[in-house]
DNA sequence: GTCTATATGGCGATAGAC
DNA sequence: GTCTATCGCCATATAGAC
């Protein structure tokens, strides 16, 4: 049963409305707007702006990190676990299409917003490391940190850059371009299995 | 012999704050402070904050673009072309570190601004798949968009999400970073060489 | 809790003197 | 061309009735 009180509708449509237009070009009456409701209840729900939109950014990333870490303890063969990660990320990335625009703003805005919510949730890159073996890589003479960043580049680029790369390759064509993100997972994975074989 | 017109100094002073801040975040204060003039020669020289932004755009992405071009009618092998590909593409990054920041939102305010440029400098994505031998990974199965894109976001993220990046792996050493980014420029070069090998 | 009405401040833009 | 002063608007935030 879906949470229907003023408060939890508020900041849904915080959600929506921060993720699409980052803090600066949000405005308080287009979430009134479309939270149905008076923008004078964003203040008395929450304070300010700023409060409502920490609340947004912590709700969004508190759930991506705890999804993201939940999926991460399956699987057994390396193929297997980068099939998990390629996976979840474009699940994630797919119903949250804006986040990369959202999180690049804010990581600009203050960085340790993003950190703070990490050690909340004991979220650490150091999962990542250990699912790809980090000892195995390095007697390769592979930087794990170098691999990761990488991983993350390709898997968040496509999103991040989205209108660009559908307009240049794709002539606009969204649904051209939910084919080749499609593929992509493909390729992807591919990808990654060449990058990490000796 | 620079231009210290006051039109140069206006140009070169909303770049800065443009870049860093976006068009939302910047105050028109903010850029005449940086230029030590005043706010109303700003709509004396560009007659808005929107035509001021678009002049820094274009002389942002139309040298980007031309000198991208330049570099890239060089080399020989598929490993020189690669070697070009990624200095070029850091020097670039390393001197314009907020240019990913930048051009991202952008891409979401405005996709067309962008085309728009590229068609100017005659600069189009057929020239990197021409470079990375479009026909011959074709052969070997491999989507030639796919692999730029990849290319793209390994070299990008890392810049677009330095403040994140380098808090979590580097605990906020700038120079640490520095070694980071240095030490890639290799790494991407091995992978990308591993990536279009059959 | 929810609304209408209003205060308060900031910003882009312009007028007009020099 | 460059400045000071100011207009007009819009956005956040609050007051106060219901």
């Amino acid at each position: 049963m879906k949470d229907d009180s003023t408060e939890a509708k508020i900041l849904e449509a915080a959600r929506h409305v921060f993720i699409r237009k980052g803090m600066d070009g949000t405005r308080m009456q287009e979430i009134a707007d479309e939270a149905g409701i008076n923008k004078a209840l964003l203040h008395y729900y929450y304070r300010s702006k700023e409060k409502l939109f920490e609340a947004v950014f912590q709700s969004v990333f508190a759930g991506f990190f705890r999804e993201m870490k939940s999926k991460l303890v399956g699987g057994n063969t390396i193929e297997e676990k980068v099939e998990i990660i390629v996976d979840q990320y474009t699940n994630l990335l797919d119903k949250n299409p804006f986040v990369p625009h959202f999180i690049i703003n804010e990581i600009n805005r203050n960085p340790l917003t993003l950190t703070r919510i990490m050690e909340q949730e004991q979220f650490s890159p150091q999962l990542f490391i250990e699912v790809f073996g980090g000892k195995d890589l390095q007697k390769k003479g592979l930087d794990p940190s170098q691999l990761i960043v990488s991983l993350m580049g390709m898997m968040i680029f496509p999103y991040a850059a989205r209108n660009l790369v559908q307009l240049i390759y794709f002539k606009d064509d969204a649904s051209a371009y939910e084919n080749f993100l499609q593929e992509r997972k493909i390729f992807l994975k591919q990808m990654i299995l060449k990058m990490i074989k000796a």
